[in-house]
Formats: structure tokens, C-alpha cells, sequence
DNA sequence: ACCAACCATCGACATCGGCCGATGTGTTGC
DNA sequence: GCAACACATCGGCCGATGTCGATGGTTGGT
């Protein structure tokens, strides 16, 4: 697409990965693990964990990681035949600033 | 969807409508708006003018500030013949503030 | 009354995207 | 070496969605 910076490219492609009720949960996870349904315990949170979570196959579990990863809203660290997850709060806050841009006020009631 | 509050519903909503180039395009023409292309002049920024900005055709402008509108992001004003569309710096700020729970840092670096 | 402009809705079509099972790759453990 | 586990990729199915042309409704101007 021409006119367009690659900022608001990237914030373009962060809200489509986050903006499915998939991955929006897997997401939520994230944030707030629950050690009890890991797999690995506290070692932290492994794609396999994501499957009870989401009530999904396995495929389509990998899916969506691959595309939260692939936005730099994910990072997947292997260690072992595990791939933990981490969220990257930098990409969070650069969509915080990008949305600020449309909840300021444009204009006062004079 | 069972276990989701109704703001993590209502940013879900949010998100999937600004998800979009199109859509994208167009509010952040409504956020800054140029007169020269408006044929209100500076009247607003009514329906009609999005068929030049983003090169669709009539219906599809319509179908997609319905969906910006059913989102709560932009508001429809009728005047006249025309529909005066305006951000609803609420809406955007709500989203803010989901995302800021990503956002900040879950742990320190010890 | 008539026509023109703006907008909403409908039906049809094409594409995108989520979902699965099957299969392949790498790693761990027996 | 072999079996088991975690993960990635592929192919196919199918619902969701973007796009258009055509039509109808409402408002404003002549």
C-alpha cells in the first residue's frame, strides 16, 4: 500500500493479530499465567499449555502463536522441545501511543 | 463467548473494526481532516467524501462507517442530506487503557 | 412536482482467515 | 535405535468479510 508509514503498517498489522477472541485470550494468559495449568510448572508457559487453554488442536494453536510472534507482539524462546512464550510489552505500549493520537481531544467546545 | 467481561468484549470490537486498512485510512482522515478535500468545506467530513479518499465505491464507504459507528469509535451525524462523521476520543482511550495491561512490565529484572 | 445528491440496503461474487487432520522435523528418554 | 513428546507445515473445508452494481429512501433545490 503507498501512503502509508511504516509505523502505522506495523500498528496495522499488531491490531489484526490481537483482534481475534483467540488470540485475545491467549494473550490474557500471558499477562497472567496460571502456573497450575502449565505443563512445565513455573518454568513459564509453553505452546503445548495452550492447548487445554483454548480448546483447540494443536495446529491451530501453533497458527495463532505464529502470527502473535510474527506482529513482535510475542516472543518464543526454545528451550528443550518447549517454545516459551514471553509478551513484549514495547509493542503494547507503541499501540498505546499510536491509539493516543485518536483519544485526544481535537478541538475544545469554544 | 462465556468467561469475558464486556469491556474485553467491547475492545475485542473495537480492535477487529480498526483492524482494517481501510477503515484505518479513514480515521485517521477523521482525525485530521483536510478541508481542500472535503466538499462540506469545513462543514465536517461527510460520507461522500470517502469515496475520493479511499477509492471504493459508494456502498462499500457506507458498509464500512456502519461498522465504525456499530463500534462506538465515530459517530453519524445527519445533517441534511449528508452524515457528518466525528472520533469518539472515549472509545479510544478505553482501548488505551486494555492495552496498557500488556503493556506494563510484569516482572522486574530481579 | 420533479430531479439531483447523499446515503442505506440487498444480492452476488471473490477472497481471506480459522479450523482441522495428516505429515515432517527436532529433541528427550528408554 | 526406537518410541514419545513438542512444534511447524501442508492441504482442504467452510464461515466471515470486503467489494461491487442495482435499487430504494430521504432531503434539498428548481
Amino acid at each position: 500500500m503507498g501512503g502509508m508509514t511504516t509505523e502505522a503498517a506495523d500498528a496495522l498489522a499488531r491490531l489484526k493479530a490481537i483482534a481475534d477472541p483467540v488470540r485475545w485470550k491467549a494473550l490474557q494468559f500471558l499477562r497472567d499465567p496460571d502456573p497450575s495449568t502449565c505443563n512445565s510448572g513455573a518454568a513459564g508457559v509453553c505452546g503445548c499449555d495452550f492447548e487445554a487453554i483454548l480448546g483447540l488442536a494443536q495446529s491451530t494453536v501453533s497458527h495463532h502463536m505464529k502470527v502473535l510472534v510474527d506482529a513482535g507482539l510475542v516472543t518464543g524462546a526454545k528451550h528443550g522441545r518447549w517454545v516459551f512464550y514471553h509478551l513484549v510489552p514495547e509493542a503494547f505500549a507503541d499501540l498505546q501511543r499510536e491509539l493516543a493520537a485518536f483519544a485526544s481531544k481535537p478541538e475544545v467546545p469554544a
